[in-house]
Order: structure tokens, then sequence, then C-alpha cells
DNA sequence: TTTTCGCTGGGCAATCTGCATAGCGGTGCG
DNA sequence: CGCACCGCTATGCAGATTGCCCAGCGAAAA
């Protein structure tokens, strides 16, 4: 899938950004051309989707996050879909197995704001059931660097 | 907070993140060292933490996605928080309010591989107890434009 | 009114990019 | 074994971009 070069310079790119690819070939000790080369065949696999800025939600004034578990009703899924995507604070949705059939993340301006988001919401018909579970602390920040080391170095 | 030259500005680069600030300049009518000030401030302020790749954990070779609550032992968060750091499937943890005390996102290499991931997650003595819910579709994907759309409106 | 601040528009040297070239070594195949 | 293919190295060049600087200007704040 990816080798050791792969993933240092994915380790790289995500540590120091603004570097451009010739200093990178300098870090690594390697080619211009190939480091060009390994940019473009990890972009056209698309193991890098992009390069797009990472945006603090919190610095917008959206400080709380909180995951909801919806639950839906038959055969309304792809309704719920297209409103749950018209909500600008639903951050993500995902369709899962188990008790719930949605889970999406919500951020709001505060607890008291995070109640007319979710009101929002559930303001659909499709949706029978929420419950909400607010974010108090992120230990773990989305990451996947740990991952890309496991997977090059197999 | 943010205005909407910064609102128009992350879009921008969102949807075209190669362009440099003086493409960038040309597009939203303004002058270089306006886009350029108005970058070093958004990043300054952490409203833009950076500009890493993203990479897609399915390219990586781990195609599949899951939720999992975890309830934890009293007063062993601290511990737990730290195992599970140590666990490079485990790509994002937060705390949360609610029934559970912990939800985390989990990738695996398919779903015979996720019951191993979760048994390296539960392995350990603080957690009383794992649910866990598949990814089957995202018909959301992690983002933040409408976001900063609204945000930059107001 | 005076000061401050953000934006404009320009200039400059240094750097990087995109593109193309040629040589080299390892691998797979007939 | 000989050959073609492929990825990496190394290098060159023109054109574009960057980082940094400055002076002027208009609006808002003091």
């Amino acid at each position: 899938m990816i080798d050791r070069l792969d993933g240092r310079l994915i380790e790289l790119l995500a540590e120091e950004p603004r570097i451009g690819v010739l200093e990178a070939s300098r870090r690594l000790g390697v080619a211009r051309g190939t480091v060009q080369a390994r940019l473009d065949r990890l972009q056209a696999q698309g193991v890098i989707r992009g390069f797009g800025p990472e945006v603090d939600p919190a610095a917008l004034g959206y400080p709380v996050t909180a995951f909801a578990t919806l639950e839906i009703k038959q055969g309304q899924g792809a309704d719920v879909r297209s409103h749950l995507s018209s909500v600008p604070e639903v951050l993500e949705l995902h369709t899962t197995t188990g008790h719930g059939d949605m889970l999406c993340r919500l951020v709001a301006r505060s607890n008291a704001d995070l109640q007319r988001v979710i009101d929002k919401v559930v303001a659909y018909d499709g949706i029978v059931r929420a419950s909400t579970a607010i974010v108090m602390e992120n230990p773990v920040p989305l990451r996947i660097i740990p991952l890309v080391k496991q997977a090059s170095e197999d």
C-alpha cells in the first residue's frame, strides 16, 4: 500500500505543511523528482485527499461539541440525510449498526445554543428519537499519523 | 470573529488548497498583502490550525470505521486516556456526558480485524464496558465550510 | 484634528515550481 | 542470458511565487 518513504513524507508534511517539494526532498534525503512522484501517486491513489485548511470550530465561536445518536423511521433515511446536511452545525453524519441508526457530530455556540441546534436537527418527521452526549474533553484529537506509521512499517 | 473576506479566503483554500497567496489575492480581488495578513491572523488566532495532509484511512488499508462508547471505572480516566492514545487505530477520543463516559472513533482492516482492535482497546482494567457501532455509510463527511459560511456572514 | 489601522500597489532578490533530460540499477519475462 | 520497463537520481532552465519592504490613502477611533 504505502512504503516507508511514503510514510515519512506524510509525517513530514503533517508536521510542517508549509514546506515545499524541494525542502521535503532535502529532509528526506531523496531527489526532488522522487518526492514529486510520490506525492502525485499518493494523491492519485486517494491516500492524500488534499491539503485543505484545518479550521477550529471553537475559534469560530462554536466551542461546544456533541455527538447525537438518531433513531430513524424506516425508509426515511435519504430524506433525513439531506435534511441534516443542510444544517451547518452538523459537521459529520454516519449511518451505523447498533441501537441508533445514525450518529452525527454537532457543534454549538454554548450549551444553551446546543438546544437550538438539536431542535433544528430533530425538527424532521423521519427522526424518531435523538440522544445526545456532550463532549467535555478531547484527550485524543483527530489524528492519523500513528496509523500512517503502522501502515507504512508493515 | 471572522468577516466575509476571511470566510471567502477559507472557502477558497478549502476548494483549491494548491493555490498560493498571489493567486488567492487575484481570485478574491484584493491585494496580496491583504491575503497574507489575513492568513497570518487566522493562523495566529487559531482559526486555521494548519494545512496538514488529509489522509484517507480506507486508502491506507483501514476501510472499516466504528464508534465505541466506553464505560470507565471511576478514577481511571487518565490511565485509560493514555492507554487509548497508544493504539494507532484509535483516531480520536472524547470524554462525554451521558450513559457512556468516553466515545472513540476506531478504524480497522476488516470487520474481523475490528474485533482485534476492540480487544486491544478494552484490554485494560479501567474499561468496564464497550459498545460499538460500525459505520456503514458516511453521508456527510467531516466538513467545516457551511459553518465557516455561517460564522462569516453574521 | 490627530493618530491608528487595514488595505492598496509597487518593487526586489531569492527561491521554488513545472517540465524535460539522461544515466543507473533492479525486476520480470521471453 | 538479454531486453524492456520502472523508479530513483541528478541536473538544467524559464517562469512564477514568496517574503519583505515601503509610501500613500481612507475610515474609524481617540
